[in-house]
DNA sequence: GAGTGGTCTAGACCACGGT
DNA sequence: CCGTGGTCTAGACCACTCC
């Protein structure tokens, strides 16, 4: 029986053992067997074997402990039911469910220069040329997000409205001649401004989720700054963290 | 000159270029030395170079591109002022500002026994004996949060309100056998309750942050689940994401 | 003391970027 | 093309858990 899944070694491993521990195999002992058996299972190094390992570990099914093993985690019900943040499509990772109508109307479109005031807000360099965009993201007929996003002009050049309103990050990857390779992301929960009863469907809740998001290229430089505000009750975000010791 | 830190080469060298690179060593390329001039350099083999930059990675500092090197993210902010998750805490590391008074009022203290509508919120089986705690964290006069949270009977035992009163943690890791490893964590914004408008000064404010933690022995059982529920406009959350390819 | 995972080495080949 | 980071090997020693 051959499996064939990335190119990598450590990602088949890690999806046959995924597989094992979701199918109960190892429920006898809650312990994946020792590094060296899966090696010669497998027929790779130990090493190999320990990035599959590493890769369970991210993802919060297994959490490793010296001397005694690789334990199995109990399982939760947050395992399937949520999505883990890391999206650079925005709201559409977001909303992952089937049978949703999205659309996106761009609220404000326009070229501006960054001043003090907004330097200290979004980390770009005062003098800046900047695109500014606000866009409304509505699901199923309700207001459930807009986002208001600064690009630095240097980087993406000739911004237009229509490019806006099909995809920016399409028209980043496939026109200009830069890739997006990570972002940094912050949560808080805030209370509404008059912005937020504008153009959110927040019925009546006085209080928005704010998700602040930075946009780096694979050259390393900072070329989007993204808020999204967003109603209650209908986004949620699960992470996972071991203790070090 | 010698450098010591942890007894980790790894965690030595990631000190080391975390620190140069915030003193702008690298700034005329942005970009760090080679894996190959990194491991003459510290005089290791490169596995324990790639390792140093791996961390420097999960903090967002670096990102690595293959053929190119590894690129210095600008910085910002951020990257000073927010406290990244993962305590086992709980509020405590949230408020990491200076001259914080800090109360924690036991509220609710009880043993139960999960029935079929418990498991369903919390992951725990049905018939499991509980201890659930409720608490309210007071910081400088103002309740700024309260915790919601189920111990299992099996694994903490003999939990006492004065323990409570004290430190579970404490108590976990001092009198009891076991040490906590891991926990998953939920965040969402949620319409406030009535028990939040009893139990919080949340003033005009009709919505709480809720962040959900269950957290897991070395065994790798699931012993707590706790919910907090906590004010808007105070807190906030930070993680760093990359793209895959 | 036996066995486990954690760290580390000194090589090798590959895929990709820049020239 | 050369140099880069990405993957992988086959060893070694250490710190820890468990009996």
């Amino acid at each position: 029986m051959k499996m064939r899944m990335a190119g990598n070694k450590f990602e088949a491993i890690y999806t046959a053992l995924k597989a094992e521990i979701t199918e109960g195999v190892f429920n006898d002992t809650m312990l994946l067997p020792t590094e060296k058996l899966l090696a010669e299972r497998f027929g790779t190094s130990r090493n190999t074997i320990r990035r599959a390992i590493q890769l369970l570990n991210d993802e919060g099914l297994v959490y490793s402990v010296k001397g005694r093993g690789v334990v199995i985690l109990e399982s939760t019900r947050i395992d399937q039911k949520f999505f883990r943040i890391g999206n650079f499509q925005g709201l559409k990772a977001m909303s992952s469910a089937k049978n949703v109508k999205i659309q996106t109307r761009v609220q404000d479109f326009q070229e501006l220069t960054v001043d003090e005031a907004l330097s200290s807000l979004i980390s770009f360099p005062v003098g800046e040329r900047v695109y500014y965009v606000r866009r409304v993201r509505v699901v199923n007929d309700r207001a459930m997000a807009y986002d208001t996003s600064y690009f630095k002009k240097s980087i993406v050049r000739n911004l237009s409205e229509n490019i806006v309103k099909a995809s920016i990050y399409d028209y980043i990857e496939q026109t200009l001649d830069f890739k997006i390779a990570a972002s940094k992301v912050v949560l808080e929960v805030i209370s509404a401004t008059s912005k937020d009863f504008e153009l959110l469907d927040l019925s009546t809740n006085n209080c928005v989720g704010k998700l602040v998001n930075m946009v780096y290229t694979d050259m390393g430089r900072l070329f989007e700054h993204t808020t999204v505000n967003y109603i209650p009750n209908e986004y949620a975000l699960v992470t996972f963290e071991q203790k070090k010791n």
